[in-house]
DNA sequence: ATCCGCATGTAAGTGGTTACATGATTCG
DNA sequence: CGAATCATGTAACCACTTACATGCGGAT
């Protein structure tokens, strides 16, 4: 469900073929969706069977043929009840946090080395998300929202890093 | 795979039923891992059979018979391994940034409901939060751990409320 | 020559959600 | 008398992941 909205919502920017709707995933949807190609795929037949999409097929000049989703009347609608619905509860699942709950099964060392490659993953990703948003500029009302989400992400990451740095002090 | 080890995890503390391992999973272990009833005994079952896990059936004096699961040397053992192996990665997926991210669909009062909504959710968790952290006392190493992952979440809530505070400031 | 990007999909398996089903005891 | 808590589970479904499979064109 959340999954054929948030293609929807894609689409409604333009039209796409499923693996220019990965690149979004792999980078700005990203940021608070993840999706596979396979997923993708699947969605995206569903949507055209519901008659929320489109297809054409868009022969390849020097590349594959392209098969462009165009979002329809009927998912436009379905986009905007989406939107307007009752959001879904957010579940959490954070196999790292587990370990940590669990980590006095674990000796100091590998327990600095579990912090240290949560350190270095999350440092990444926020010099990721800052990159992304230096290029970013004149943002109209839509813009200024999607860069609100990117900006909850740096807020995120940056307290993750301060939590880091208390517990391992503490380990010391 | 991560849930089964949680659940080993859990019964590597004290011998419980899926029902205690339920309530686990909606207070102390809800922070970092969402699980329902029927994935609980599901898993339970299937940890039987691989033979990380035991059950003993205790009459009910004054209550239904209990099923206790009890952690077998073999299943410490596969703990230990999860726990020392490289962590899953962690798929963010979370429904309120994908409304806020195609937010334009929303007038101003809608939009400023999803905040409300969310600002609402995010104090109510806090607050649990806050006052389970009140409570505990006197940590060890294990215990420490423990509340470490406690205190990410309270961290994180903090940042999502001070977000919501600078995007509603925006709105105006 | 080899690798990377573009572009498509299928198949099999695992993990997670929702709805159905039951029944005793305790507290207000 | 009714609701909540304790306690168990099944069945059907839906969502997600991983591995398999193919092939062109352009750059190094």
């Amino acid at each position: 469900m959340v999954l054929s909205r948030i293609i929807l919502g894609l689409l409604a920017l333009s039209p796409m073929t499923g693996y220019d709707l990965k690149r979004h995933f792999d980078t700005t949807a990203g940021h608070f969706w993840a999706a596979d190609k396979a997923q993708i795929y699947r969605t995206l037949a569903q949507l055209v069977t519901e008659g929320f999409a489109e297809v054409e097929t868009v022969a390849g000049t020097s590349a594959p043929n392209r098969q462009e989703h165009r979002i329809t009347p009927a998912g436009r609608a379905a986009l905007a009840a989406w939107l307007a619905a009752e959001p879904e509860r957010h579940l959490e699942r954070d196999p790292f946090l587990a370990r940590v709950f669990f980590g006095d099964g674990l000796d100091d060392d590998a327990l600095r080395a579990l912090f240290a490659r949560r350190r270095e993953t999350t440092r990444a990703l926020l010099a990721d998300f800052e990159a992304t948003r230096a290029e970013t500029g004149a943002p109209d009302r839509a813009a200024r929202l999607r860069l609100a989400t990117l900006d909850n992400g740096i807020a995120h990451l940056r307290t993750e890093l301060a939590w880091l740095d208390t517990v391992e002090k503490e380990l010391t």
